[in-house]
DNA sequence: GCGATCACGTA
DNA sequence: GACGTACGTGATCGAA
């Protein structure tokens, strides 16, 4: 077992400080870095053959991490990998995966806390350098026996929980796939995004001063407190507005979309609203995420935050680009190829969680849809509005689509109705006629409910679990959100699954045949490449092939693929 | 300087 | 009476 203490979370700028090993519950040593990176490459040499061994097992605490530190002194990691946290992941999603839960929750004791150690986060937080070695070698032994100890815990736990396969053929290849793709990072145009972002600024400049006149006076827009106090208490645009639970008037985009067509002035604050939005959280912000060492942008995935099985992504977030308006596709552009010699492929899977749910409840109407390659929101609106599917309407069709979704999600009529132009009552008989439609869909849900309640949990296509404690709630309220994670947890984890299998197919692939192509970014139902131009075809060829059978269904997979000098284009 | 709240971006 | 899943980030604002 080792654990690596480093200057700083940022895996790129980190410098190591030490590396703790322990080899047997309660024995362990401590091995301290010199600052001078000459010295510090002469040591890490002596430990290479360690950590390129392929048959000396290698447990840890989150190894994503200290696998990409050691890369940054060309050390690779190899052999066989445990991770206390991807394993407790899979024992149970809903908790939190820190070492210090984990000890006290498992081995009732409580570790030297990082805080005992530098201080609160902050200006006045020390680095691991300053930490007295006598301390630090405490606390990185203590660690690292830690670790190993929860390791005998959860190797057993891993077998119970059925869980074992999923560890070993999913969640530990994919920590190296991530470590990779991280690593590797995304090359932006920040000229681009100043131009951008100067555009923005008059535009935002504009409305602003329109938005002061139609108040009477000048306040701060982006405060939801002081925009309610105007629109409500000043201007009195409704009788009685909406709050929200803390009692303040609401301003959310939904409550304000209501009064946009009677007032201008709404129409300029949701306007408002989306530019600030898009300028403050994007256009500014990313440049100053790029990383001056490689002068490219890497986000860190989280393997073990979303209950579902799905990854999530951070500094940046790069799963939340603007896709939906004009405006926000922009941002899009910024993300470009390496150089001149690259081109970038975007590759996603059409409908993957309505493929599955169809597959999954057995839903012969749907299934054959998806086998005859419709339209699968249009067959569902000739369906259910009972038209020949060539004379839907376009209302007809995004109502459907509206219902398809809302299936995933255990949508009710009044969310429905609130999503649509339609009443509650036509709402409940859209709903009414779609299970009419597909009556495997509303068993399967049911089957769903019921399995959860027997076992108190459900399982994805892989055996990923989530458990639903609340699904015998005697608080409906409760009860109902359970209902709702009893349903969408196996279609949004299984296509979890699904994609991750292919991720690694696809990295393996890439790594035996040499290529200069990398996989950049996963977006939970799509990738993206940086693929080097001479090499397109056949990654093109590769990445549909392993997308498209990383896990047999009785339903396709569809993957349509993409190229282009920026992301916008290549989607 | 922190955490809660609100709002809003994605699949 | 509430009322569709899963996330992360930025701005504000009140309490330290």
């Amino acid at each position: 077992m080792f654990d690596t203490e480093t200057t700083g979370l940022n895996p790129l700028t980190a410098e190591l400080v030490g590396i703790a090993f322990s080899w047997e519950v309660g024995k362990g040593f401590y091995l301290p870095f010199p600052e001078n990176k000459t010295e510090a490459q002469e040591l890490i040499e002596q430990l290479r053959p360690f950590f390129e061994s392929e048959s000396i097992e290698k447990v840890g605490q989150n190894l994503k991490y200290d696998i990409k530190v050691l890369a940054k002194y060309n050390v690779e990691v190899k052999g066989k990998l445990f991770d206390t946290m991807l394993a407790h992941y899979l024992i149970n999603p809903d908790m939190r995966h820190n070492m210090d839960v984990l000890a006290e929750t498992y081995l009732n004791y409580t570790p030297i806390s990082i805080t005992e150690l530098i201080g609160k986060k902050g200006k006045n937080q020390l680095s691991m350098r300053d930490v007295p070695l006598e301390k630090l070698t405490e606390y990185a032994v203590e660690d690292a026996d830690v670790t190993l100890q929860l390791k005998e815990h959860f190797k057993n736990e891993l077998g119970e929980a059925n869980t074992q396969k999923l560890f070993d053929e999913i969640e530990i290849p994919l920590l190296r796939v991530l470590a990779a793709m991280e690593l590797e990072g995304i090359n932006l145009d920040k000229d681009f995004l100043n131009g951008l972002s100067e555009q923005l600024d008059k535009d935002i400049k504009a409305l602003e001063s329109k938005i002061y006149a139609e108040a009477g006076e000048e306040f701060n827009i982006a405060s939801p407190k002081q925009l309610g106090i105007i629109l409500f208490e000043k201007l009195k645009l409704v009788d009685k507005p909406k709050k929200t639970k803390s009692g303040q008037y609401s301003t959310a985009e939904d409550v304000l979309s209501y009064l946009a067509k009677d007032h201008e002035i709404i129409k300029n604050i949701i306007e408002f609203r989306g530019l600030s939005k898009l300028k403050s959280t994007y256009v500014d912000a990313l440049p100053n995420q790029v990383e001056e060492i490689t002068g490219r942008v890497h986000t860190d995935y989280m393997q073990t935050v979303a209950a579902t099985g799905r990854l999530s992504s951070n500094n940046p977030n790069l799963q939340n680009i603007p896709i939906r308006t004009e405006r926000g596709r922009q941002v899009r552009k910024a993300f470009i190829p390496r150089s001149e010699e690259y081109t970038l492929l975007a590759a996603d899977y059409s409908q993957i969680e309505l493929r599955i749910i169809a597959a999954l409840s057995k839903e012969e109407t749907m299934i054959e849809a998806f086998k005859n390659g419709e339209d699968i929101h249009a067959s569902t609106a000739s369906k259910v509005f009972n038209v020949p599917i060539e004379e839907v309407t376009r209302e007809q069709r995004s109502n459907a689509k509206t219902v398809n979704f809302g299936i995933i999600y255990g949508v009710s009529a009044f969310g429905l109705s609130n999503q649509t132009n339609l009443s509650r009552a036509e709402s409940k008989e859209l709903i009414d006629t779609y299970y009419a439609t597909y009556p495997k869909l509303r068993s399967f849900i049911h089957e769903q409910v019921d399995f959860a309640r027997d076992n108190g949990y459900v399982q994805t296509v892989l055996g990923r679990r989530r458990y639903l404690k609340d699904i015998n709630s005697r608080n409906a309220v409760v009860r109902g959100a359970a209902e709702r994670n009893a349903v969408n947890a196996p279609i949004q984890g299984s296509a979890a699954d699904i994609i991750k299998i292919a991720m690694i197919n696809i990295y393996n692939k890439l790594q035996e045949g040499n290529f200069k192509t990398k996989m950049l970014l996963q977006v939970h139902d799509e990738l993206v490449f940086d693929v080097y131009k001479p090499e397109l075809e056949n990654v093109k060829t590769l990445v549909k092939t392993e997308m498209e059978s990383a896990f047999k269904l009785e339903v396709p997979l569809d993957v349509d693929l993409d190229t282009g000098d920026n992301w916008l284009e290549a989607h």
